[in-house]
RNA sequence: GGCGCGUUAGUCCAGCUGGUUUAAGACGCCGCCCUCUCAAGGCGGAGAUCACGGGUUCGAAUCCCGUACGCGCUACCA
């Protein structure tokens, strides 16, 4: 049997890193086993859908390389795709539930049910359905019509128990007694969750339904439809949830937790994916490392595992700085140019010599990477006009030794063409040889003037990359500084 | 309240069928090396009475039971 997996969200917020990690795994699932992967939505909430966030999620998903064989944008021959297009498929089941007597109508409004949950809690007891509208008699129904209550269909739990075999959890049994009948067709006439989700799942020949561990409880009223639409239901995966550092359930508390924020602050997808894949899932050979193509050879729902993991930003931020430092320079500072755009430090039509430098700046700077959005930060002493010196920095260069070392460099600059990669070296060495300084005696005045700090990239990057013109421009307006220095003391 | 799931270092986790594991690896942390600085990289270190209490067994992180804690479901949310 070929596998058919889908991933289902529901269009009421951004995609998040829980939803996303579902959907890869079982993209994963999908693409390991040479099977299905479609994308639809569940948007059954007419109230928190919304347009916008299955846009978003659609963005999220392309971004993160999750494509789908059917569903949302590319349709497919169990469409439509959107729950909201597939509300008379529905009607029609419970419809049928109803003639066969294992579902009936609700007149309770919500009102009342509210209240007597309420009062049930107080009591210390169920709070569920107690299922009095399952006898009721022609002429309260007719009374009820008249009053004009629009009712609801709920499905009728059988007594028994039922076993949930689970793929990543062995067997769960549940006891239905403790269920309650529930609403399968709510009385504005749209589906319920639990009985949309099966109709779709059973209707597109859904093989595996893997999902966050919050719908586990579920899967026993699935289960029971299923079984009362004569069904043999799907195999199912469970996997835990993920947590915020508080061991809280993941929420916008958390800070960063959209796929969308990841996005834009210029995340790796090949960096997320990678790190999604972590949580929950182990790769055979123990090696964390793992581009999309192994992920999909070596992924198994055996190896997940059962307990809930929280979300390591600092893990994360070490894989994307990993997956940074070994893509290719060129696809690094053609993925930066964006953010720098953004900062106003590049204009325009990039030519093909200031792609050139750039290459050199990201060159000099990936290695403080963590993603994208640092770019700027990261870059700007190769971007600004105006260096603001350390307090540490003004104490170094008041040195004897500095004022030496920086005249020395000043005059070799002025004799030489260019400064670049090769000339740099026997430059300092010159230096070195005249003045007889070297090492931080002879390295970090020339660093604070030409950048003012005591951190960033190594000096035979930023000579040749701010060019001879820019470093003398830099060595002149220390001029006044220095004596700035000077009447200061 | 009921039902269900989970529990190995700060974090992710390996350890699946009980005995070479002195409990492995990764992030983080600390130190050393490299070095003009910070990173990156290399090397090393600290950090886990395997939630707790009982059993079963010659032997348990690994099997069983109970307790605690965490989480989920118990909605005309999904």
């Amino acid at each position: 049997m070929r596998v058919r997996v889908r991933f289902a969200p529901s269009p009421t917020g951004y995609l998040h890193v829980g939803g996303a990690r579902t959907a890869l795994f079982n993209w994963l699932f999908a693409r390991h086993t040479g099977g299905t992967f479609i994308l639809r939505i569940e948007d059954t909430d007419r109230k928190r859908s919304a347009d916008r966030y299955e846009k978003a999620i659609i963005d999220d998903l392309r971004y993160l390389r999750l494509d789908w064989d059917e569903g949302l944008d590319i349709g497919g021959k169990y469409g439509p795709y959107r729950q909201s297009e597939r509300f008379p498929l529905y009607k029609e089941y419970a419809k049928r539930l109803l003639k066969e007597r294992k579902a009936y109508y609700c007149y309770c409004t919500e009102e009342e049910l509210g209240k007597r949950r309420k009062e049930a809690l107080g009591r210390g007891q169920r709070p569920g359905y107690d299922g009095r509208c399952r006898r009721l008699t022609e002429k309260e129904i007719k009374k009820h019509e008249k009053e004009g209550r629009r009712p609801t269909i709920r499905f009728k739990v059988p007594k028994r128990r039922v076993v949930v075999s689970d793929l990543v959890r062995g067997e769960v049994t549940f006891k239905a007694r403790a269920l309650g009948d529930f609403i399968i067709l709510r009385s504005d006439g749209v589906a319920a969750f639990n009985f949309a989700n099966i109709i779709d799942d059973m209707s597109m020949g859904i093989t595996h339904v893997i999902r966050g561990e919050d719908h586990l409880s579920n899967t026993p009223r699935q289960i029971l439809l299923y079984q009362a639409l004569g069904i043999e239901p799907p195999k199912f995966a469970h996997i835990s949830m993920i947590l915020g550092p508080d061991r809280a359930r993941l929420s916008k508390r958390h800070g960063a937790t959209s796929i969308t924020e990841y996005r834009k602050k210029g995340y790796l997808p090949e960096a997320l994916v990678n790190y999604l894949a972590l949580l929950g899932w182990y790769p055979p050979d123990g090696e964390e490392i793992n581009s999309i193509e192994e992920l999909v050879k070596e992924f198994s729902l055996g190896d997940v595992s059962k307990s809930p993991a929280v979300f390591d930003n600092q893990k994360l931020n070490w894989m994307d700085g990993h997956y940074i430092r070994s893509s290719s320079l060129e696809k690094i500072s053609d993925l930066a140019i964006p953010y720098l755009k953004e900062t106003g430090y590049l204009k325009g039509r990039i030519t093909q010599t200031k792609k050139k430098w750039l290459l050199k700046v990201i060159e000099a700077t990936r290695t403080h990477l963590e993603y994208l959005a640092q770019v700027p930060k990261e870059t700007e002493v190769f971007f600004t006009k105006e260096i603001k010196i350390s307090k540490e920095g003004k104490e170094i260069l008041k040195q004897e030794s500095s004022k030496r070392v920086l005249s020395t460099l000043k005059n070799k600059l002025k004799k030489i063409k260019e400064i670049t990669d090769k000339n740099f070296k026997p430059l300092m060495k010159g230096i070195e040889k005249e003045t007889g300084y070297k090492g931080k005696d002879l390295y970090l005045p020339i660093r604070f003037v030409l950048t003012g700090k005591n951190r960033g990239p190594e000096l035979h990057f930023i000579l040749p990359i701010l060019g001879k013109k820019e470093c003398l421009r830099r060595l002149s307006s220390l001029e006044g500084l220095r004596l700035t220095v000077y009447r200061k003391r």
